[in-house]
DNA sequence: TCGGAACATTGAAGTTCATCGATACGATAG
DNA sequence: CTATCGTATCGATGAACTTCAATGTTCCGA
């Protein structure tokens, strides 16, 4: 979709590169649109300093889960506001709901957070 | 700061260890209000699909640097739009600008990149 | 000095977002 | 069944964001 300004001369169809189809990287190629915004819409979702802290809350709780009233008084905000930030993360794959009786119980969703580290890495090294 | 809600037994007094120090990590322990709005605005600016492709085709251009007029094209945005976008990565850190006569030349600041990508990291490996 | 080229800045319009109060939902205790 | 507790959802409000058209700024060539 990128060079179509030129023409093609040697390779009559290059297929897509494994970082293409495995895990695009922010510096080898340019992104194409879904891609980047596939990528936006998770970056979108932890580029908040709320829920970053969320994010770090939870990490560090103990079993590595945490319930809302476990977090509503560490970030100070209203149970209403802590429960709309925990699904934004949640729809963008970065945490886990499971619920258990009346609570609902937050983990980490660790292969998301690893796909963005290694996706914004400028040194591309293990393709899953 | 962050296990004041357990006793310490062994050490005396464990300063703040490096992670505390260098470079934050998202799951290790909870983030401070300061980290958090720090890194938020990082990810926030590289958290839009234009901006994403732009950092993109910097890196993947010639020299891993470009200017204004190489990009407007590819991303389908006008010139003032594709300057206020720059500008936004610039402010974050994440590109740098250097001015080469009436031309802005964009290149990549890896740093920090990388530390957003350490940050997010869920196995925080190398410091520094 | 004048004109043009490349880029930055400003102002405005439309959209999205973060936050809160009120309310609805589901499970448990009595 | 009723009351209560923990959460999720809804509606509204004020702020922030994306985009564009118009204008300003800086540099180079004639």
């Amino acid at each position: 979709m990128y060079g179509h300004n030129g023409t093609v001369t040697t390779q009559p169809a290059p297929p897509p590169t494994d970082t293409d189809v495995c895990c695009p990287s922010l510096t080898v190629s340019p992104l194409s649109l879904d891609d980047a915004q596939d990528f936006a819409r998770i970056l979108k979702a932890v580029a908040d300093p709320t829920r970053l802290r969320l994010v770090s809350l939870v990490a560090a709780h103990e079993q590595q889960e945490a319930c809302v009233c476990d977090l509503t008084e560490p970030v100070g905000l209203g149970q209403p506001t802590v429960s709309h930030h925990l699904k934004i993360l949640v729809d963008a794959g970065v945490l886990h709901r499971e619920k258990r009786g009346v609570w609902s119980y937050y983990s980490l969703e660790a292969t998301t957070l690893n796909r963005l580290s290694e996706f914004l890495s400028p040194t591309s090294t293990a393709h899953g």
